[in-house]
DNA sequence: TAGATTGTTAATCGATTAACAATC
DNA sequence: TAGATTGTTAATCGATTAACAATC
């Protein structure tokens, strides 16, 4: 079902794929074509073809594409039927956010139980989500099936929690936290969202178009 | 002083050699080779002397590079001595945490505004700033010079509040709604966390992987 | 059928890796 | 000096774009 060895770039464009195709869904347009596709997205045409054609022939000669049947077919790609079982460590201000805010459902996930240490925030609910005692980790993960861990602890507590987590047997992570789990074990599956290096990235972009128009150098 | 024309990928990784830098300084150490990052960054050693010398000859033949030279140089390369006004809008969840939790004032920005349109958080502080009523927004930036706006609304008002934004002159964004601002304006510098995409992601790799193991295909 | 658009191969472009001379 | 490691050029690899035959 899944083809194998697709390329990182191509499986980077497929959500934004499934987001625009949402969107064309939501307005009740039934066909696309590649050349539509690429005014739209700022993809070209040409790329549009190719990186569908890694997981097959969706298209028809002449017409285009059924945006409907794209959309479940990327879906179905991405894995979103799916129902992993997720546990989120940290419930400060970003693990609220997360655990608030993110529609894990509909992106083949459940969140099913949060942790933290502050003694003001165990057994409080969060989102109809138990916050439980980091300690009760190793416990809560041995009655409970646990497929992925969210990290969203600070940087010096991120090391210690993730040597517990992968010692559970956790091997997929969404990690937040400012710590390469990659670096420390390679059998794992991480997906990094980094705040920082993000907003350092807008900050050169910026710096770089001021030099720019200064035409001083 | 900035060198042009620098790739993508290599813009990127700079925040990433700034992290693991700072880590090197913090321990002690002085003086390292290309091979030993490489090592601890999983970078080619290649690589990172390549992305180096985009910028200039930091290190010695013979010795390596000088570790708070080199990190300093990165800091200033990235524009980190910037300080960049930046308003948030939409001061939910994830625009609490991120008002919270980012260290503008060691990225480059310092945070003067946040804007909200629910009544019960305005003239509410947030880390010590005030949640103004986004009515106020046009009002605020005419008093206060802009240099970027970080959007933390949800998708319904992201359209409306990017067309404000930019009709008062703002050019530079931190994006974490999920409306393409590039495909309306091309004139415009953004930097984009998609959440929702990094979490297909997640759920993708996570999915290869066990169709990966099942051998069934 | 004629027009349109895909699927797919070939050409180009760019990024990474390898190699090595320069030099500390 | 000899050993080590950079800076930089050349070789390889991979991703994007262009082109066009297949076909709806």
């Amino acid at each position: 079902m899944h083809k194998k060895n697709i390329s990182a770039p191509v499986i980077k464009r497929l959500p934004r794929y499934y987001r625009f195709l949402g969107e064309l869904l939501d307005k009740g347009i039934s066909r696309i074509s590649s050349r539509e596709l690429s005014d739209k997205m700022g993809f070209s045409a040409s790329q549009i073809r190719q990186d569908l054609n890694c997981f097959g022939g969706f298209g028809q000669q002449g017409f285009g594409y059924p945006v409907e049947g794209l959309y479940n077919e990327i879906g179905r790609i991405l894995g979103l039927e799916n129902c992993y079982n997720a546990i989120l460590i940290g419930a400060g201000n970003l693990g609220k956010a997360v655990a608030v805010h993110m529609s894990f459902e509909q992106r083949g996930f459940r969140l099913i139980g949060i942790f933290d240490n502050d003694p003001a925030k165990i057994n409080t609910t969060i989102r109809n989500i138990r916050v439980f005692d980091t300690d009760e980790l190793e416990a809560f993960c041995k009655e409970n099936k646990t497929d992925a861990a969210i990290l969203c602890v600070p940087k010096t507590a991120a090391h210690e929690i993730a040597d517990r987590l992968y010692n559970i047997g956790i091997r997929n992570y969404w990690n937040f936290s400012h710590y390469d789990l990659s670096i420390n074990y390679n059998d794992i599956i991480v997906e990094n969202v980094h705040l920082n290096d993000s907003l350092m990235i807008l900050c050169y972009k910026i710096s770089d178009a001021n030099d720019a128009s200064d035409q001083n150098e």
